[in-house]
DNA sequence: GGATTTTATTTCATAAATGTAATATAGCCA
DNA sequence: TGGCTATATTACATTTATGAAATAAAATCC
C-alpha cells in the first residue's frame, strides 16, 4: 500500500508515549519531507540526460520565468530559495556550460546581471517536454479539483511560516 | 503578502512561453520545496539548543516510535528516508553523544541493532515540548478540518510517486 | 556441502549546501 | 566631500549528503 504507513504507525506509538505530541501537524511535516525527497530524486533522474541537476534546472527556470530572462544573483537566490554562497557555485557551473552569462549591472556596480544565453534557452526548450511529462505523471492520481484544493491548503500552510518570520 | 507570489508570477510567464507547462503540478512541486525548506530550517533552529540537528532528531524519533526503541541501520535508513551511508555517519554522531547504542544482532550477524540509551530517552523528553510547540505554531493558521484535508491530499500526492516506483 | 548470489554495513572519494568573513561599491548624511 | 552604514557578491572553511567500491555474513542453488 502506501509507503507512508510505517511512518503513521511510529507516530501512533510516539503519541502513546508522549500524548501531547500533535499528530496532525507531525504527519503534515513528515509528508512534506517524503514528498520533497521523491520530487527531488525524480527530477534529478529526469535531468541527468540533459547534464543538469535539480538546483541548476531551478535556476534556469527562474530566469526563464522572468520578463527579460535576467536577474541579479540576490534575486535569483531569493527566487530559487538558495543561499547566496550556493548561487555563486551554481551559476559558475551554468556559466561554464555556456547556459547563462554574467554581466556587470549598469546602474549599481555592486551587482551583476545573470541572463539566459541562446544555448540556455535552447536547452530549456529541449528539456521542458520531459519535465512536463514528469509533472503530469506525478499528479495523475489527483483530479484538477483536488490539485486546486491542495494548492490552496499548501499556501495556507506556508503562510503560517511567513507569519512566524 | 505571501512569499510565494513571485513564484506564481514566474510560473505565469513560463506558461506564456511554453503553454504545455502544467501550472497546477508545477505550483504544487514548488510549494513542497518551499515548505520543506522552512520546516527544515525551523527545526534546526529549535534543535540547536539541544545539540542536535534535524536529521539526528529524526533518527532519534524513529527509534522512539518503534516498539522496543530498536531498529537495524537499514530499517532506520528506510524510516528516516536517508541513504545507508548517511546513516552510518549520523548514528556515529549519536553514539558519540551517548544517545543511542550499537549492538550486534542476535539472529543475523550481518546486522546491527541500534537502540535508544536512557540518555537518549531523557533528551527526547527534554526536547519534545519545544518540538510540540513548534509544530502547533506552524499549523496554527489551519483548522483541524483543513489539516485533515491537507493530510488526505498530500497522501494522495505521495501515492502518485509510489505508483511510479 | 561448496560455489554463487544476495543482503547489510561501512569506508572512502566526491559533490552539494551552509555560515562566516572579506571585498567592493552604493547610498546617505553632516 | 568625507565618513558612515547598508547591500551585493565572492572566497574559504566546514558540514552534510551521495555514489561506488569493499567487506562480511547469510541465503540459495546445484
Amino acid at each position: 500500500m502506501s509507503s507512508f504507513l510505517p511512518t503513521e504507525q511510529r507516530l501512533a506509538l510516539t503519541r502513546r508515549r508522549h500524548p501531547a505530541f500533535p499528530r496532525g501537524p507531525a504527519v503534515l511535516v513528515r509528508l512534506v519531507k517524503h514528498l520533497h525527497k521523491r520530487i527531488h530524486d525524480d527530477a534529478n533522474t529526469a535531468l541527468k540526460a540533459f547534464g543538469l541537476n535539480h538546483p541548476q534546472y531551478n535556476l534556469l527556470m527562474m530566469l526563464y520565468g522572468t520578463a527579460d530572462h535576467a536577474l541579479h544573483p540576490s534575486q535569483l537566490a531569493e527566487a530559487a530559495g538558495e543561499k547566496a554562497a550556493n548561487i555563486t557555485r551554481l551559476t559558475n557551473e551554468l556559466c561554464e556550460k555556456g547556459l547563462i552569462a554574467r554581466a556587470a549591472s549598469e546602474g549599481d556596480r555592486r551587482k551583476l546581471v545573470l541572463t539566459l544565453t541562446p544555448a540556455g534557452l535552447e536547452l530549456i526548450g529541449q528539456l521542458l517536454p520531459s519535465i512536463c511529462d514528469l509533472l503530469e505523471e506525478q499528479t495523475r492520481g489527483m483530479s484538477a479539483r483536488e490539485q486546486a484544493e491542495l494548492e490552496r491548503l499548501l499556501k495556507k500552510f506556508l503562510d503560517g511560516f511567513d507569519r512566524r518570520g
